[in-house]
DNA sequence: TATATACGACACTCACCAGTTCCGGATATT
DNA sequence: AATATCCGGAACTGGTGAGTGTCGTATATA
């Protein structure tokens, strides 16, 4: 019953990123190789007849199951019977791919990645219309889970620089670079000048959301971001408030 | 041997912090009574004489232990022997004074905000002067050591609302009431306009603080909360840059 | 000095979890 | 259809940590 329980809660948005990341998993590091050996000396005088490939279909789920763990339980927290229960998978299966949990943690926020460079950049002629349309329910609700995975993680940070490095590169720099693009636009335009900061400005919102996620705990809305941006983004660049 | 090593590794830091525990102590919640009951109905013809009470002198010491610990292993990772045995404890001591781990978490967190009431609120003339005037070494370090206890409870603010509570008050509110206090002041200066959102304001820097330490990993430097205070902070009051 | 009590140390129970092994059944290849 | 291989499930091992109980000792009170 709790095996039903679990992965009936796994919401449509962990189905959805199981496509996502099944969409995305065709250049990974799995496909060990020694699977397809067939020259072995021993093989013996009737062709050695293969029964089964290792069914890789089933990455996208069990990675999308450890996201969705962790960001529930946190890496001590989650085990890796819950995943292989929420994925519907034997505890061994997960051990035939990833040699430890650790590996498998790492290798669930990589795949974060995969997942949201979907989106195309807005483009509305002005700087303060290019960020509130980045201002989505979805992005809203995405970026949710993920801050729940950051907090589950963050301990493990200062003692793992993989996982680390994984997860900058998985969770702020896309967010960062976005920033940055549209505030390179924003300066080719003449919107604001080149003279700035871009560097830390763009990770402004994202550090005060996730503050307020993980610290405060209070809800970061629509109405939120947009004063965050009018009080503080637009204000920073030289455009001062309307 | 490794309890002596451990106890050496515990900085002069924690040394100091354990006095400054020790000092603000005095309002706690511990003394729980029966201790100290006499009137049992049992009691012999002889008085009962009493031999000991509890010697609260080493709680600040097993507090700042249990922060010790926290912080360079995290929730999950710190064990109640580590603590025990950093602060030169019993295991049972810490049983007889807390219920559980996580009570002495909390309480330990919740010390956390006694000890930086200490510091007088700098007074320069001008906002830019206190803010640069915050910026001391001293608070630095103390700061960087905060976030690692925070990262190391992240994961279970979302569990534990009591610890989330306790962990608001003691590191983030702290924090954004100076800044408060300085805008404030530079509001009845005349510096800047009274029309700002405060709350958020206030919080912006250790936000960006407390995201580039804990997810970025990169550190926190003077040159670094200049600029913060002079590409973002400033700016998005009305004060343009220099 | 005598005594009650809390102390530090240590051994212990109990539960949980990472990782392993084994098995019956499903499945793709031949 | 036959078979090699992988699958999910479940039992198992070994280690670890929360919490408890005991014991000899140190110490404040009387």
């Amino acid at each position: 019953m709790t095996p039903l329980d679990l992965s009936a809660r796994s919401s449509q948005l962990t189905a959805e990123l199981a496509d996502q990341i099944d969409d995305a998993l065709a250049d990974d590091d799995f496909e060990d190789g020694p699977d397809e050996v067939v020259d072995d000396a021993a093989a013996s005088d009737t062709a050695p007849r293969m029964g089964r490939k290792r069914d890789h279909t089933r990455d996208a789920d069990i990675l999308a199951a450890a996201l969705d763990v962790l960001s529930e339980e946190g890496y001590d927290g989650m085990t890796v019977d819950m995943v292989a229960t929420r994925a519907r998978a034997g505890k061994a299966t997960l051990y035939r791919r990833w040699p430890s949990k650790a590996e498998l943690v790492i290798d669930a926020v990589a795949c974060l990645k995969k997942t949201d460079a979907s989106a195309p950049l807005p483009d509305t002629g002005t700087l303060r219309g290019d960020l509130i349309a980045l201002i989505k329910p979805h992005s809203i609700e995405d970026g949710e889970k993920k801050l729940q995975i950051m907090a589950g993680i963050a301990s493990m940070l200062s003692r793992s620089p993989e996982l680390a490095d994984v997860a900058r590169a998985a969770m702020v720099e896309p967010r960062a670079a976005i920033n940055r693009q549209l505030f390179r636009r924003a300066v080719e335009r003449g919107e604001i000048s080149a003279d700035h900061d871009f560097e830390l400005l763009s990770l402004l919102s994202p550090s005060v959301v996730t503050y307020r996620t993980l610290m405060l705990r209070k809800p970061v809305d629509r109405e939120f971001l947009i004063s965050l941006i009018d009080e503080v983004v637009l204000p920073a660049l030289g455009i001062p408030r309307a």
